[in-house]
DNA sequence: CTGAAAGCGCTTACAG
DNA sequence: CTGAAAGCGCTTACAG
């Protein structure tokens, strides 16, 4: 589409066409004094003949203020950050706010980028849903004194702690593991990615605390732990292959619900039954997991409430609002085919 | 995160605290003018002493240029637009441009409401990745002179073509009807969702095209289009069962792939086996295609080149190059287990 | 190599 | 109910 030849009209424009004042002009557009209903119709016959439209760039940095927030993901590919983004930009469209939606990849450099761009831009805060990978990072926005909150991570700023929300994942372990023995499983394994991350740190903690909880020995479990960070489904498809050496594993445990379809791909190439020669349980709940063969249990992450409750601690912080400034979540675990034996 | 007490520095505490002035520390940090090593190293000093972030906005406000570029898509959820936004984002920051990327759900008011938040923020330029639902917008986008292009769309506003990418649709189905001729299916349906756009609608012209084309009689054909929007699997899911009502089909072209994942799980729940039963073909190739049981023959879009040519587009107009305004790219036909009869 | 000054397009006390 | 004027934090000819 070609730039028109007629500039961009401003608003010193609309004031002289409509033969007013500039300051009776924003007045207008912004409600903010009582201007007479016969000068405001003036005013909004001209701003419509002229297309005028306020430069927001200009009434921002007069205002100190932009009502923008920065939102940092790692993966927009990933149905569980894709659900968390969607309730963060409606709740935050909401409360009157426009959100920016930057990816990082996980890549530490994207996220100092992004960051340093969402401050030029004066961001009235940023809220980041998942631990960044380069922990400095944390500090620099402290020392800016820009308002942050961060989703699935825990952090100590020179002792201040990080407003943060964080899901149980210990107890989302131990969900997994108390159902993987209800339904008679001797012999379990744990899959993971690289423990890269608080969250999946902690999900390894759970299942080494489940373990002993339920009884089981050293020689009953074994750890499928990658050492390279990449495709979480391909990561996956690997372990899959590594556990059908193991050929008498009875159940699988993965910290992510892509790593188990990685897994579960597997299994099927080679024709093992699912749950009746292994069972498997993933972890998230993305909308996925009922779409699979078969259905995948998992543990489920309220993701509506984390991002709920996330975007309220950054609007209370940014208020100035000296509200709790740490909240957990309860998961819950989720029973689908891939651990409902039919013996 | 509180926030420090300490203002946020501005660039003339920087000039005074380094004993220069404002333009010399401009000079600096845009390197705009050959400022003494000394003085240089003085300033830059007190950039790290002050923490100070340049803003954005004043800078964008006095050159009248932002270096960033709207993006609009329907549906963050899909694994077909995620993987363009990455290709947009990737492309536009090599360019030295930022991505505000803006979810609209297909909602008109929100697509409203985001260009219009784009335009006062100044963008370079906005790329909007499907067609839009409201059409009046592109007149409005037209009339105020910015910048556009649009994927998946071709549209004509004041006897202007719309700059556009597209992908060969008719061709698309015609691949894929060429496909199951091939492996002799005589009873065939076409699934969709309600064809509210173009890419659809020509989707369907070119399923009419081709069945024409390998002599399939009309009482060979059926059709299976939804009347209303909603989540694609789940319209998947219930065309499914209709499916399965006549049972004499032997092939399903659905018009994406989400749509045939519905399907597909209908079909699993019925015991129908895929393809000996019923094959099922989809359209768009997204990553879950090579997941899912059975992994599904697809129509691929090349999303790369798609989002490519759409960035190099929309800057060719940015900068008033006079390239090509529309760009049509052909589909492939990507054969997987679902159609792979095993007889 | 460095600085004084105008100006980007708005908002907002304040005066009348 | 309306307007004159200062100022938000930068950049950029221009002068020296």
């Amino acid at each position: 589409m070609k730039i028109k030849s007629s500039k961009k009209a401003k608003m010193v424009d609309v004031a002289k066409l409509a033969g007013v004042s500039q300051a009776t002009v924003s007045h207008v557009i912004n409600e903010s004094a009582p201007i007479s209903e016969e000068v405001t119709e003036r005013v909004q016959k001209v701003i419509k003949e002229l297309n005028y439209v306020p430069n927001a760039l200009a009434k921002w940095l007069k205002q100190n203020k932009t009502n923008t927030i920065g939102l940092l993901i790692p993966d927009i590919d990933s149905g569980y950050y894709a659900e968390i983004v969607k309730e963060v930009e409606s709740t935050l469209r909401e409360r009157g706010f426009i959100t920016f939606l930057c990816n990082t990849f996980y890549d530490s450099n994207l996220e100092k980028l992004y960051i340093k761009a969402l401050i030029q831009q004066s961001v009235e805060g940023i809220l980041i849903c998942y631990g960044l990978v380069n922990k400095n990072v944390y500090k620099e926005i402290y020392n800016l004194g820009i308002n942050l909150v961060v989703l699935d991570d825990k952090e100590v700023v020179k002792g201040v702690q990080v407003p943060s929300v964080e899901v149980n994942n210990i107890n989302g372990s131990l969900l997994a593991i108390k159902h993987i023995y209800n339904i008679g499983a001797k012999k379990i394994c744990f899959a993971s990615e690289p423990l890269f991350n608080r969250a999946l740190k902690l999900r390894y903690e759970g299942f080494k605390k489940a373990i002993q909880e339920y009884g089981y020995k050293d020689s009953d479990v074994t750890l499928y732990i990658e050492n390279n960070q990449y495709n979480k489904i391909e990561m996956g498809y690997n372990i899959g292959s590594q556990i059908l050496l193991d050929s008498n594993t009875d159940a699988v445990f993965a910290s992510s619900d892509n790593l188990a379809f990685g897994i579960i791909k597997r299994f099927r190439e080679h024709g093992v039954n699912i749950p009746d020669d292994i069972a498997i349980i993933g972890y998230d709940d993305i909308p996925l997991c009922k779409i699979i063969t078969p259905t995948l249990t998992t543990i489920s992450q309220p993701k509506k409430l984390i991002a709920k409750k996330g975007v309220e601690m950054l609007l209370d912080v940014i208020n100035g609002e000296s509200s709790n400034l740490y909240f957990m979540i309860e998961p819950s675990l989720i029973i689908r085919e891939s651990t409902m034996k039919r013996a």
